[in-house]
This record gives structure tokens, sequence and C-alpha cells, in this order.
DNA sequence: GTATTTCCTATTAAATCGATAGGATTAATA
DNA sequence: TATTAATCCTATCGATTTAATAGGAAATAC
């Protein structure tokens, strides 16, 4: 399951490229047009923008604005951000790796094989999908 | 993440799989051959019977076999079963859909058109995969 | 009839998620 | 300089889900 975290947080980066202007977009904003609990997407805001996804400005007229295009942020990083790996099991993420202790040997495991192919699908989406593409009609 | 339910039910399957002979095969022996806790993988397998993918035989010798043949199960049944929906949000599965409320327009919703395109992948590694495939060193 | 196995229900401990609370910090402006 | 308005930060809380355990009922082989 998709996180409300990553969905709202999608959902505020859209509402960010569609109004963005030459003052920041604030969160009272974004909360508002869609229908976020402000206090959860405060603090949400603030992951994006210790990512280095978002820059924000504070005091009167703050608010968030992008630090790049939308169509160079892709979801892959977005994705990773919100949602943490991309990957369904941490021993085939590429940037969360894990070894799993009750495997005794990866290469012969019947889920590892299968994880990966999920995992290389999903990222081939994600890879090919920019915040421009997800805020156009 | 993946489910310890699904990965635990995954293993259990290819072990059975593996193991197959003319008389089932036992909890405890699956349990004991791929790290499982028992009582867990129990009632794994008892959801597996009662969708249908496996047939199980009450007593001594009694024990647990697969109702297809490996090659007829695909991985879309399998993992509907132990993990759900494939979808990643309920507004865009197809097995067990639900409108979200928070989302005036399915249409225009940018989380929306993202998510679809990463299910359509996911089925497409699920449902060209079968059980045989995952048994298969 | 006894041992062995699946079947079923209930419970529990821990982790995660979604959300809230309250105030500290920074900046614009009157 | 005081006021107002915004982000920033930490802590906490309740609900839900997950992983696992417990205990015994039902069925079957011998």
């Amino acid at each position: 399951m998709l996180s409300k975290k990553t969905k709202y947080g999608l959902k505020a980066l859209t509402y960010i490229v569609r109004n963005a202007s030459d003052v920041p977009v604030q969160v009272g904003a974004i909360a508002k047009g869609e229908q976020i609990p402000q206090k959860f997407l405060e603090s949400i805001l603030l992951t994006l923008r210790k990512a280095g996804i978002l820059g924000s400005k504070k005091g009167k007229y703050g608010g968030y604005y992008l630090r790049k295009q939308p169509s160079e942020i892709l979801m892959t990083e977005v994705m990773r951000v919100l949602e943490g790996p991309i990957a369904m099991v941490p021993c085939v993420s590429l940037n969360f790796y894990e070894k799993c202790h009750d495997c005794p040997d990866e290469v012969s495991c019947s889920v590892h094989k299968l994880m990966i192919q999920v995992r290389d699908s999903t990222l081939n989406v994600f890879k090919n999908t920019t915040l421009a593409d997800l805020s156009s009609n």
C-alpha cells in the first residue's frame, strides 16, 4: 500500500507545479486545495525540503518552491524520499540493501528472483516519469 | 514491503513443489526446511487451502499438496491471496477497487495516473510468472 | 484407541501509520 | 521595534496492522 504520506506528498508537489509563481506556495493553500491535514502536510514538505527537492522561505509571504524544473524531478527520487525503498524486500533493494537472515542463499531463493523482476519493472516506470508528467492533465 | 506472510507462503509453495511425492508434504517439514515458525506457517497454508491453491489431508501421513500443476499457478493468484491487492492504491485496483474520498476526480488525479502504470507493470510480471518458474533453479 | 496431523479461534506484543499539539525561529512590514 | 505570519522542530498519541503464540478440536492411519 502507498502510504498517505507519499500520496499527500505527490499531490502537494503537483499542486506546487500548477500554482507556481514569483512567490512561494504556502502550506495552508496546498492543504486546503488538496484536502490534506495541514500539520501532517507540514512534516511531509519538511522531508521533501531536507531531501533537496523543495526549497522554502520562512515568515510572511513564505512557503515552498521547487529546487529543480519539474521535468528534472524523477519519480525514483521522490518515491525513495517519501515511501522509502522501491523494492518489496530489502535483499533486492538497490539503495537500501540488507541481507535477509532467513535465507541461506540469495541466488537460489525463489522469492528473491521474483522480487528482482518486480523491482525492475517498477523502477522502469519511476525512472521514466517526472513531476512534469504527473502535473500535466 | 512484502509481508512475512507472503514471503513464507511463497517459500512454502516452492518447497512443496520441490518435495512433492505420493504423500502430502507436512507443515513441520516445510517449517524446518524453510526456517518458518510452524504455527504461523499453519495459518498461511490454511489460507492457501481455502483459496483453492492447496489441498490437504488430515491425520497421520497427512499434509498439503498442490491442487494444480505448478505451471498453472500464476503469481497473480498467489499474490492476491497472500498479499491482497496488487495495486498500491485501492482506486486503481482491478480486484479490490475502492473509490478514494479525498479525490474529487480520479481522471485528473496525478497519483492515480502513476499508480495505474505501476500496477500494470507489476501485473505484467505476475501474470507471466508461474509457481513452476519460481521453483526452478 | 492411540498417536499424529490438520483445523480453528483467540490472544498478544511490537511496530508502523496517520495525525495532533505546542511552541521556536525567521522574515516582512507598519 | 513590535506585530503578524509563515516555516521549523520535537514530542506524543491513538488506531491499525503485523508477526507470532497458545490451546485445543477434528480427522485419520495403524
